[in-house]
DNA sequence: CACCACCCCTGGACGC
DNA sequence: TGCGTCCAGGGGTGGT
């Protein structure tokens, strides 16, 4: 399930099979795939036909392909996939690729996302996707810094951790990444954003930074369809302390972990270390 | 306005 | 083996 870690470790890995190269052509196979913010023009130019891709930036878990003339938008939803394969190299699975591009170097490109909780975007430039698009967003969760998550926080009285799933407070973090960040802080998921000490505000912003860097460094986390742009799955999976491990013992006190549901989703957190 | 439940969708796990 | 049921959750929407 891609969060920031996992679409960070994806547009680095694209950087150099995609920056610089022209799209000769492009499928659209379903095109309820593309919503184009323009529906004036046509598919294929909203998906960068033509256009020479110049570098690709993020804002939480979106990733912008940047063209010359046009931008598209990718955002990867729970099942999503962008995956680069070479002249002839084949992908795993061909099921449920909504949109093949292809490259003048003999390379393609491909999307796939079988649940179709992800998407492809239009817009006319950069600044249109941060005007119509990220403007909405909050911050980045991997540069946030302690005032802006204080202030943040202090804004609401839900639950801490639906603060921090809420992509408009805080743009980045989804479940899994919540969860462990709250463990390394020690604060309970259910703890109200508005009651959440400043030190801790300090220290939550910390670990987010820390969690989310780390995740991108170990290639992001596989739970079961993640895989980069070259297929290879992530390996922090391995390094959750809480996330997926209900039941299990806490790693740093050994009290079995509980499991209990928070902004519908799956939450995990040890009932010793987090208060 | 703030918050929350529901819904979209498919594949994998599990029970019988 | 096969079938039915449940569950995973990002984010939009509509209800409270």
């Amino acid at each position: 399930m891609p969060e920031l870690p996992e679409v960070e470790h994806l547009r680095r890995g694209l950087i150099e099979p995609l920056v610089g190269r022209r799209v000769v052509g492009v499928t659209l196979h379903r095109r309820d795939v593309l919503r184009c913010a323009d529906v004036s023009k046509r598919h294929r130019s909203a998906l960068l036909n033509g256009e020479t891709v110049v570098a690709l930036a993020r804002h939480g878990k979106q990733l912008v392909i940047q063209g010359r003339e046009r931008v598209l938008l990718v955002h990867l939803g729970m099942t999503g996939s962008l995956a680069h394969r070479r002249r002839g190299e084949r992908l795993a699975r061909a099921d449920h690729v909504h949109a093949t591009w292809r490259l003048d170097d003999g390379s393609r490109l491909v999307f796939r996302d079988p649940r179709r909780f992800g998407g492809l975007w239009g817009y006319a430039s950069m600044e249109a996707v941060e005007a119509e698009r990220w403007s909405s967003l909050g911050p980045d969760a991997l540069t946030i810094r302690a005032p802006a998550l204080r202030a943040a926080l202090h804004r609401t009285s839900r639950p801490v951790k639906a603060a921090l799933l809420d992509q408009g407070v805080l743009a980045g973090v989804g479940n899994i990444y919540a969860d462990e960040s709250l463990f390394a802080t020690g604060i309970h998921p259910l703890r109200q954003a508005d009651v959440v000490e400043s030190d801790e505000a300090t220290r939550l912003a910390g670990a987010i930074r820390r969690v989310l860097r780390r995740a991108i460094e170990g290639g992001g986390s596989t739970i079961r369809d993640y895989q980069d742009a070259g297929g290879q799955p992530g390996s922090y999976q391995r390094t959750h302390a809480v996330y997926g491990r209900a039941g299990q013992p806490c790693p740093r006190c050994c009290t079995p972990l509980v499991g209990t549901r928070v902004a519908q989703r799956q939450t995990v957190f040890c009932p010793q270390c987090q208060d």
